[in-house]
DNA sequence: CTGTTAGCGCATTCAG
DNA sequence: CTGAATGCGCTAACAG
């Protein structure tokens, strides 16, 4: 390994000063910086960041956690589109980023404990936001920066969050049904325990009341991706001697899988049941029919938390944001006109 | 932060006598290990991982190389699958994982180069193959510890590489659709440049030889996840007057797309063509037809190329290997027995 | 069994 | 504008 030593001997000045070269210090001369340059160049020099790591303070490296991967959803399209996002920024600014893929809560906890008391990492983005988190609480304690992709569970204006508005995508997705005719709509979501999934419940509620539409308890399902409970409670919603023409889904993936059992009963769409979803990930394009989706963009949602957390990072008394990342969305074929 | 020095008083003991506590040496005596334990518990003491890594020499992290996200192949759930696998084995021997998420080859090229000069990573573990490809010569120059997750394009006995024996899955589920009585079938595949589409192609080629069918070129089919000219080329095969019956595609979401165009021709699955396909994802299940398809255990994939990696990185004479993990048929509805 | 010393590669005082 | 000295937190000889 070729060290800041060599470079100096080769070039015939001190360590300092290649340090400050590297540092593109501006009380060195032009002369100096040239000839050590040269000299870096020659020999193949690259800073080793463990000891400036060690010096500095800092890292420049950001953990990134993904949900729980105990079940399915860790399948999901958005997390290579997040990370995807992420990747950009973090790339750009010359950071790193280390990944945590935690099979249990433990796991994860135990994985966050490493990167932060080790000093692995400037910061954390969690790529989820549920309810009583562990990881989240042990973040706050110690008042390490982090940012959460999604709504907090609690100090919602302490913690810095990148979201979208959910419930108005909720709310305006909802409407667009009621405009098409629909009055019966049903809710499908994935696990209450995930705010996400309240949000976008909570703005469909709100459109059904602002319609005038009375909420129908039978009408809403929460299932972790068709799992095993999930698919009967969706058959159960298909027998109903009123069944709903709408459906909202909380997701592409699970449309994906209701789009399919919907077929199986016989069911057509957007004839006979029309679907709405959420996240706008390729596969919504490529079902049959395509998906009227709610576009988050979720390669911004990754790209607006990176910025974040390095500023948080670099600046530790950086004031807590929320960031609101714009919604559209995306008119497809899944919808019909009921007249 | 509390330093090893702090632990050291608090506990009356020497810094090095710390220090060997954490590396649990031997020769300590039972009592200082405890007296010193309860010191660092009590302190909150973590060690500090760059301090470590700088004298270590080694970082006891391994770099993830995704490919480049220019096109929408990242959105595939192959890659948090395989994420999952690495991080399984990852986290039980205590590594961290780096991940490269560039958008392109160059952008790619550059991260590489800064985990490895930076020694950021022991090793590399390349999520892609494929052909020319600049980071795999850079570390092969190098001699830096690096395995693929797939065949490489050179130097195949030099290279550690995990795979699935690709040639024979192909072959197989081929064989399956002959055996169901086809005998005109397409193939419909990913980007040439990728090994993993040929290992397949040959493997559908070589069924067809054996079974004494003439290779059809117009039953083949290249295509970037049905971008642009692909959905072309799937029309014409499928206005073709002989038609094929049966349809080998080389990954489930092509799969799903092509679901959906033959839908839209009024093509009627597995009735009218049958599709076999690979990789066994989630969303296999719950498309319609549910869908035959070569289980290539992505999990598995991503534990052992892990292993792999860290064994080469802990010794650098690791005699090269290849990895096969074994591939499994797995039968669902979108084939159909032909008379 | 334990303490002392030295040094990993770098950035940053403080002199000059 | 540049060099010498110091220390980041830790491990690894070398003594004892």
């Amino acid at each position: 390994m070729v060290t800041i030593k060599d470079v100096a001997k080769a070039s015939g000045v001190s360590p300092s000063t290649v340090s400050r070269v590297i540092a593109n210090n501006p009380r060195i001369s032009q002369d100096t910086k040239k000839k050590v340059r040269k000299a870096m160049k020659d020999l193949g020099y690259h800073p080793n960041i463990n000891a400036r790591n060690l010096v500095a303070k800092s890292t420049k490296a950001i953990g990134v956690i993904m949900p729980s991967s105990a079940n399915k959803a860790l399948q999901n399209p958005f997390f290579p589109e997040i990370l995807r996002g992420i990747g950009s920024v973090i790339h750009d600014l010359e950071y790193s980023m280390y990944l945590s893929t935690g099979e249990t809560e433990k796991e994860i906890l135990s994985e966050v404990q490493r990167m932060v008391y080790g000093s692995y990492v400037d910061g954390v983005i969690l790529l989820y936001s549920r309810i009583d988190d562990k990881v989240t609480s042990f973040l706050m304690e110690l008042d390490f920066p982090f940012v959460i992709v999604g709504k907090p569970y609690e100090n919602e204006n302490v913690i810095t969050h990148v979201d979208n508005d959910n419930y108005k995508a909720g709310k305006e997705i909802t409407e667009h049904l009621i405009q098409m005719g629909h009055r019966r709509i049903g809710f499908i979501g994935g696990s209450r325990d995930l705010f996400v999934t309240r949000d976008r419940e909570n703005g469909y509620l709100a459109a059904l009341e602002e319609a005038g539409i009375e909420d129908n308890n039978s009408y809403k399902i929460h299932t972790e991706f068709l799992e095993s409970g999930g698919r009967e409670a969706v058959e159960h919603l298909l027998s109903l001697t009123t069944k709903p023409t709408g459906l909202v889904v909380s997701d592409d993936l699970i449309s994906l899988g209701i789009l399919s059992m919907l077929d199986k009963n016989g069911i057509r769409i957007p004839q006979d049941i029309s679907i709405v979803s959420f996240n706008n990930v390729y596969l919504s394009e490529i079902t049959r029919p395509a998906l009227t989706t709610v576009d988050i963009q979720i390669q911004e949602l990754g790209a607006q938390s990176a910025k974040a957390i390095i500023e948080k990072a670099q600046n530790r008394n950086e004031p807590c944001k929320r960031i609101i990342i714009p919604h559209k969305i995306v008119y497809r074929d899944s919808v019909s006109k009921l007249s």
